[in-house]
DNA sequence: TTAAGCCGCGTAACCGATTACGCTTTCCGG
DNA sequence: CCGGAAAGCGTAATCGGTTACGCGGCTTAA
């Protein structure tokens, strides 16, 4: 099985020059579009197919999408990202476009981060979908700016206006706290952690409380974070009759505690998850959760990136609408 | 801001040629150990990169793994890949190459499936992975080697000795008949499709029975048609007293539903799932499982690619052995 | 002392596409 | 019937690297 043939071995076959060979697979230049068809039919006839090195770079660019995310552990996957990864493989597809993911890690070790802003530089990607989260991803964005590499981030990220598909962390937590107060829970508790801030604050709002009343127990994004959270506030404050997680691994991994404790969900102790993934609905009792609506976001990402491929410059910041879902946990 | 500068002008800048330059980056070629040093930090003051695409052209590929697998939905994640997942990136990272994901469709559209060949024949990837499942992998796998394409594929695949990374089904299902037999259950079901034979087979020898003796409900993998599979039963074979899903998506599903129609897990029913995502452990009850061992498979598939871009050429398989988990859901 | 060999590096030919430019042909208005 | 515009295509420069080859200088062995 010989090499595959060159642009210059199939025009000679054809008996044409190399650009028009080209400017039949490119939309590109002026040429018949008899000639395009015979052109285009004789390569899958012969399975000729530009190389897409040589393509890139005489263009300058690939036409890839990458995606980087904060990766919160090697020894879970992370289930947020994928929900997204679903919205964002969905509408990257009908753009035929073909994604690179790079996790980094959350803890951003000095290599790793290297090895993305390499990435990042050295024109792999025509544009990139950059997970806001831990501090990493904020010097990705200066890489990505500094490069004038097309970006979009999904999430807040401080001191950035554009270019952002925002998740509406706060006002869900508010949702949350809302409805714990008007069902008649008085001792509200919140496990989360240092980046979640504004859940917390929207929370308090909701519940029409100072910060500093509520219960907190630390949590980042795992199962097993959020059971020795559960113990942690059954041994410190017994009185805690519903719980706001950060997000649903979280959650999970409280019930799950609370459960093999005998505390009865909702009777004893409501709570309520975040992110809306999708074990949550299956479990017993059904997780009820802040929606937020990931699989949309991730679609709305790659349609804002599209836009900004397609020269539109930098964009104003969309917020995704989030919903509270109500199921038996609460 | 100013184009990057190419190795031409960094070469100049620095007084020596491109070839030494080039030279500096890649391990090849002879050059002083001292000269590499003043290059390489020169570079990184300068913020001189070579240019990927230059790169992968005159190499003649680029160092970039895809991995492709059908995408068993567009409304749900994939759990099974995202274990999976997990352990390619943990391996990848450590080598330091990056990754593309391509899910093709489930029922391969003919479009979809000429994009995937598509990205195999013009020699975007060095290697690739191929996640068996529908006939489409079959395809690909076809189409990498008459590509000479370097190519892993996990799970078994008709027809194909080497190259892969094997998933024990048949013996983890039999363990888990095994155990069912031995726990004196006596109206055993099975849950799955038509790609797990093997996974029925095994279950049928471990309960000691004929493949015809037991119930069998039909499932593919989403929670909704485990629940579907357990009215099924419910309905026309209401003496089943313990059953094995395919994967664990379906048996949570099953869970959910047995649950809200009263039925005492595992005093009534015995569940056992397959692939032992991370979610089932903190199911209430815990689902017992068997652990394919997703996580490490990841790893072993880009370990054995990493081997056949050494240059080892075809590889034997190499199977992954599995465990039956024992949970509370049996 | 000299031939052989290796080391370190530069010159220039590639890798396989895209595309600016120019040439021929056709079309059309005046 | 003529001039200019536009259509269709070919030639060759270009993208930014890698690497075969060659050359001078230094080391080593005869």
């Amino acid at each position: 099985m010989n090499r595959k043939p060159t642009i210059k071995e199939f025009a000679r076959l054809l008996g044409v020059s190399t650009a028009t060979v080209s400017r039949a697979f490119n939309r590109t230049g002026r040429i018949s579009e008899a000639t395009r068809q015979r052109i285009v039919a004789k390569a899958r006839e012969l399975g000729y197919q530009p190389n897409i090195h040589a393509r890139s770079l005489s263009q300058g660019q690939s036409g890839a999408v990458g995606l980087f995310y904060p990766s919160i552990s090697d020894e879970e996957p992370d289930y947020f990202l994928t929900e997204i990864l679903l919205g964002i493989n969905r509408s990257l597809q009908r753009l035929g476009r073909s994604l690179q993911i790079h996790p980094f890690p959350f803890q951003a070790s000095a290599e790793a981060m290297d090895a993305c802003r390499g990435r990042i530089q050295d024109g792999s990607f025509s544009g990139i979908i950059i997970v806001a989260g831990a501090r990493g991803s904020q010097e990705l964005v200066e890489a990505a700016e500094s490069n004038g590499l097309a970006y979009v981030v999904v999430g807040r990220m401080s001191g950035l206006e554009g270019n952002a598909v925002l998740l509406d962390n706060e006002r869900g937590a508010l949702l949350a706290g809302t409805y714990f107060r008007n069902t008649g829970r008085r001792h509200p508790a919140y496990i989360g952690g240092s980046l979640d801030r504004r859940k917390k604050r929207g929370f308090c709002k909701g519940l029409g409380r100072a910060e500093d009343e509520i219960v907190v127990a630390e949590g980042g994004s795992s199962f097993r974070q959020g059971s020795l959270a559960f113990e942690a506030i059954r041994d410190r404050h017994p009185e805690v009759d519903c719980v706001l997680c950060a997000n649903d691994v979280l959650a999970i991994g409280f019930v799950k505690a609370a459960l093999s404790h005998g505390l009865r969900i909702p009777a004893d102790i409501a709570v309520v998850g975040f992110d809306d993934i999708r074990p949550s609905r299956y479990m017993t009792p059904a997780l009820s959760s802040v929606s937020l609506r990931l699989v949309e976001i991730g679609e709305r990402a790659v349609e804002m990136l599209a836009r900004r491929l397609g020269g539109e410059g930098p964009v104003r910041a969309e917020t995704v609408e989030c919903d509270l879902i109500l199921r038996e946990s609460s």
